[in-house]
DNA sequence: ACACCGTGTGGGAGCGCTCCCGCTCAGAAT
DNA sequence: ATTCTGAGCGGGAGCGCTCCCACACGGTGT
């Protein structure tokens, strides 16, 4: 056994990992604070202030270790860092839904979106979670406990999901993205629904339609649920009862189904506000392979202005909430409760977007029911 | 001050973040392995060892020390381990482009689904980066070089997108989605999208059509070239010219644009094969805008199955590609190179999905052209 | 001359864990 | 009895960083 220059004495004790210190450093393994303070000839603690860009660090030496960091390809080990700040540098974005497909819909890459141009500017790693409520709530509090996140961006919309009180267990900052249907969170960014669902059911009504119906996502998310509330309360307001509606799951075939159903039980109906785009589409065709005309016999209205609203035929009138802002505000938030701030709840406003499927009135040209 | 079994010695340290350990342990604060220890009567060692269900611990010590950890909500405290075993247990999936729309696509949800599923059970987290081209590269090898993960996992699929040569900068392990168009990395994992193209088009072939034009994705994309290259072998078997073909982004109204222009340049086309599923629909409304029946003048076949290839009107014929499956591959492969295997490159088979645009053989009451 | 700053500086403890190493002490082999 | 095992156990170093602290030193105030 040769015994070279790596240090083979006996009583020395061998180091672990040791990657010998005498040899050039790995440029892809990474220095180490060590090695560069060593080259620039200061001392851990002065390269540190240094790194950090601290104050009292005399000019000569900062400059000696930011030259030494440079050559060196140095960037400082985030696990280590981690553990000596207890900030690890990463929040939690976690999506609750037995159905998987839920996650498909483009709603969650735009929010995903939003959330990240945030993050990326406060150099925070994005960490997602999918998680079945089923364990999800185990997953995501062995999560928190573990310290592997600074934070938690929860979209548990659904009623009863036990994603709703990680909360209580936890002292990390949590922010939800809509309010659960069980009591308010202590901070959320949402949408208008309620106010969006108000103003398309309006439009509908000053266009001349009465004979208006609904369809909503699940009711055990608050989203569906202000939705019809906002429904609801454009028909009060008219003096019309808002008791024609269907409820379905926000897939393209429910919308197609409860549209059928609707058609059924009202033939005479002209106007349908629906509780997302996806939906309204599948109630467009369910319309016309009923041999309706839309919007010449009914009108429709969807609620999201996803790409889907400009692709329908006719083009679909539908209520447009700023779904990257609210990821953007979601995230914004979580900094600033990270940083010990104590931000309000924000409700993001949404607006209608009129297209044909339910134009301001009806069209000259079209038939009157 | 009472002098408790704590050591309040004057000369003694105080302890930085020191919660008084005399105190029950706040369990939102979550205990350390030394309370453990020490409510079990053993040595940290000892706690360590049973937590890891290492072998050379005794039956009861196991038991006392799980019960100590069941009491106080014992988590193990992640960064700490990554620290001491360096490694992390967390993976990045990154995807590169400079079209923030491009995430948007559902196709990127189900291959984020695919990989969270495998990732969930290997009890790994899924870091997402969304980096756009320009600052991404360095971002992302900040990232590998930070040792803030184990693993990565690139959509980076243009020609010239310098994530393609992060690999080259790392000694961590990298799968791509998909082979980039400069050179094949060393593990990846793909759909045959070549084959798939060539199906799609001989079915086209087989029903009868002859006069077949085709829109691509951006050529910069391996797949769309891939997919060109299957369409042009299937004509070529067939003698025909593989030159009618018109290039756009994979965009719904880019697919409309395409056929518009494909239209105008060869009115006598009589079917279509189209690279993505997306444009299909936008060429299938393009097709119908200008008095084309489809599939009774102009067959479509689109590609990716997604949803929408059920929502079009008609139902579209597309190549289905495993969308899913190529997530969970990726993340199975890279979890492989993390466990020092050295698995093979994977291609997933696609197959041809045959639905109204383009039916087997012309329709009987179709009219013939 | 003295005390009194404030800025720079390195030593060193500590974050919470893993894992190497050497010790002890049954029980099996001699 | 004596040696040999090997399972069980605790001590302690180490992962790479941050940050507290004590100290040195030049400059200002009395």
């Amino acid at each position: 056994m040769p015994d070279d220059a790596t240090g083979g004495s006996v009583s020395e004790p061998p180091r672990r990992l040791a990657s010998d210190p005498s040899k050039q450093p790995d440029l892809l393994k990474g220095a180490t604070l060590d090695e560069v303070a060593r080259r620039a000839g200061v001392s851990r603690s002065a390269a540190s202030r240094a790194m950090n860009n601290a104050r009292n660090v005399s000019l000569s030496k900062r400059e000696a270790v930011e030259r030494a960091a440079k050559e060196l390809g140095y960037i400082p080990n985030a696990t280590a860092r981690a553990l000596a700040t207890n900030k690890v540098g990463s929040v939690v974005l976690a999506f609750s839904g037995d159905d998987p497909a839920f996650f498909g819909d483009p709603f969650f890459s735009q929010v995903i979106m939003g959330v990240a141009t945030v993050l990326e500017k406060a150099e925070l790693d994005l960490t997602l979670m999918l998680a079945s409520s089923a364990n999800g709530q185990a997953r995501i509090e062995r999560l928190l406990k573990s310290r592997r996140t600074d934070g938690v961006m929860l979209m548990a919309l659904r009623r009863d999901d036990p994603l709703n009180r990680v909360a209580d267990a936890t002292d990390l900052p949590i922010v939800f993205c809509g309010r659960p249907l069980t009591g308010e969170p202590r901070w959320y960014v949402d949408a208008d629904n309620r106010g969006g669902a108000r103003s398309a059911t309006e439009h509908l009504l000053s266009s001349g339609r009465r004979r208006i119906a609904a369809i909503t996502g699940p009711m055990d998310l608050e989203a569906s649920v202000a939705r019809y509330q906002g429904f609801a309360d454009a028909m009060a307001l008219a003096g019309l009862s808002a008791d024609r509606v269907e409820h379905t799951d926000f897939s393209h075939e429910g919308g197609a189904q409860a549209m059928t159903r609707l058609l059924s039980r009202h033939p005479d109906l002209d106007g349908v506000f629906v509780g997302s785009d996806n939906m309204a589409a599948g109630a467009i065709g369910a319309l016309k392979a009923h041999g309706r005309a839309v919007p010449a016999d009914v009108a429709v209205v969807g609620f999201d202005d996803l790409d889907v609203a400009r692709q329908t035929d006719p083009a679909l009138t539908t209520v447009s909430q700023p779904i990257r802002a609210l990821g953007h505000e979601m995230a914004t938030m979580l900094i600033r409760l990270m940083n010990g701030e104590r931000p309000s709840p924000i409700i993001l406003p949404t607006h209608l977007v009129v297209r044909a499927s339910a134009p301001s009135r009806r069209d000259p040209h079209d038939v009157d029911g």
